[in-house]
DNA sequence: GAGTAAAGTTGAAATGTTTCAGTGAACGTA
DNA sequence: TACGTTCACTGAAACATTTCAACTTTACTC
């Protein structure tokens, strides 16, 4: 009769000798149903290997059971730790997570936007190529739950969730400052990434406020926020003339910052001694590096986290009001800023 | 009309004065329709913001278009990698990847394909806490392509795709054999994993096979194949008597590598003249280690490639034979097992 | 033992697509 | 003019579920 056809709601209900409905409500209301009955359907749905249809129920109920996340940049772990975060949160509320990766590129992540509202997900979280770019207006638009993580959006138009990247420029280079360092570079790129400016721009506010002169905040700009672009930072940094070669640098990741350990390490620099490091992110191999780097902290498992809630929130809530949640980062201070002998 | 609902196709064939069918012939069979018709179509959808349901398409044309990955382990980047191969390959087939990470628990995993069955996706690629567990048979029995990535799985019963684990533990230990080692230590854990067995057992084989004495190969268990498990062998080894103290060490993940090459270096240990490392795996952040890592290389995203090809096969296919597809690992040697002096 | 309330079950309608047999129109050919 | 062929389009059925009003059974009360 099944004919090698998985079964459908309709084989289990006939093997069990009840109707459609009464199948449906062992799945979905078990309360309704008698006990004796409830066995009985649960056992036929066993012996035919019954696997619920999710599109038949998806299409029916009119909600779907995933989030999905667009994250960035596949080769950094920091968006990752991000989506461990969320994953956690969608399985408190018994939700797939769909991860989608954009790899920087505009065009993927259109494909994937449209492959994600073909799904009707119940919301998406993004990390976004470009924040304003139009494709995010579209989903605004069409009323799709939204948030933006780890980056900022103009107006109150969805939700974001992120880290003040102005303070985190802040206190990087107030640490460096702290440990007695009176010129700086800081490493990053392109700075059309609205975080490199922001954190660029905490940079120069501290250092001013320091009463240092501008001139000995050295922007050094990358192409990219990889580990190779850091190891070329390295060889840039390595080409100045003495008297202009600043003694530490605030990476503005730590990708970018991994890359500048190893090239400095690898030309014979003493870290923190001949050249100290902060990164940004504070990513897992952050700790692990041979010498271990000093990073500025985003929360990003609670960053992934906090975005998922908002999301489901905007999605079930009817009186959701758009919120921009910002966290504070924090200096973790390890061996390649703090010389073992001043810093214990 | 619409009152806010989201426009179906039948509202499109309204707006356009068609019937359904033309407008599921514009997105299926755009050559059967006339260009003045398709043009008229296409005007009404873009006007009404018309997004095909998915769900329906799925459920009425019995075919899903995505691919799922269930990962082992999220915190470790080889995975990553495997499954940008598989996210490659997907998108040349126009499939869409469902990422799931297990995180190396069994029951998670069990959650992740029930739920990947109920969306009826095309294939499974997997990276199995157990591959011998029985929820994988289940999936078998099913007739769900399904591919097994990085292990291998008894008799024929599935396609598989993974690297020569024996022979990538014998390169690793011939190598430091040939960098004049005469006592090595083997790092991993813990001994269920398949992996770790068949490396062991490459790197035994090869050991006596140069004649080399049994005892002078230490095998030091770990719990996992963390970081954090590297550093805490590391202390292990340098608790050893210095006449049993191996002066080469071969970690059987890179992520070991990395924590041993931290706390040897963190003691005082220069890298590699007092301590060669080699890895396995060659994750990224192996060559961008202070101290660049010697590693066994497996092809990552070819790996995952190959398998997202055989699952095609398998789901189109209809004379698909399974097929245990082995890659062949091969050395990088970088400076933690070959100084400079020597190696240049 | 009749009446009533509660509990359990039913079956048809609805969800948004795709598919396919069929209807017409337009055109060429004998 | 009649016939056949091709081309463009139509509309009902099917997919597997959920929902809900209606119905039946059971249990309880007086």
């Amino acid at each position: 009769m099944l004919n090698g056809r998985t079964p459908s709601v309709k084989d289990v209900a006939a093997a069990a000798g009840v109707s459609l409905g009464t199948v449906s409500n062992v799945m979905n209301r078990p309360e309704v149903v008698s006990a004796r009955t409830r066995e009985r359907v649960e056992r036929a749905m066993s012996e035919l290997g019954f696997v619920r249809n999710e599109s038949a129920r998806q299409l029916r109920a009119g909600t779907s059971r995933t989030l999905a996340y667009v994250m960035l940049d596949g080769t950094n772990p920091f968006f990752h730790d991000v989506a461990q975060g969320i994953e956690l949160a969608a399985e408190d509320a018994d939700l797939s997570l769909f991860i989608c990766n954009s790899n920087s590129r505009s065009a993927r992540e259109e494909v994937h936007l449209d492959r994600l509202l073909q799904q009707r997900v119940q919301g998406i979280l993004i990390t976004p190529v470009d924040p304003s770019s139009a494709h995010l207006d579209e989903l605004t638009r069409r009323g799709v739950p939204m948030v933006i993580v780890d980056r900022v959006r103009g107006a109150d138009s969805c939700c974001s969730v992120s880290v003040d990247d102005v303070l985190g420029g802040r206190i990087a280079v107030e640490h460096l400052a702290e440990q007695g360092h009176t010129r700086v570079a800081v490493v990053g790129g392109p700075d059309s990434l609205g975080q490199v400016g922001e954190r660029l721009q905490g940079a120069r506010e501290i250092w001013q406020s320091l009463g240092r002169d501008p001139e000995d905040l050295i922007y050094l700009p990358t192409e990219a926020m990889t580990v190779a672009e850091g190891r070329s930072a390295g060889e840039r940094l390595a080409g100045l003339p003495a008297r202009r070669r600043p003694t530490a640098a605030f990476c503005l990741n730590d990708l970018l910052a991994l890359g500048l350990l190893q090239q400095g390490i690898g030309a014979g620099l003493r870290v923190p001694d001949d050249l100290a490091i902060v990164g940004f992110d504070d990513i897992e191999f952050a700790a692990a590096a041979a010498v271990p780097l000093t990073s500025v902290r985003q929360p990003r498992q609670e960053l992934g986290r906090a975005a998922a809630q908002l999301v489901l929130d905007e999605a079930s809530n009817p009186d959701h009001r758009h919120e921009q949640l910002q966290f504070t980062p924090e200096l973790v201070a390890r061996a390649s800023t703090v010389s073992r002998a001043r810093g214990r």
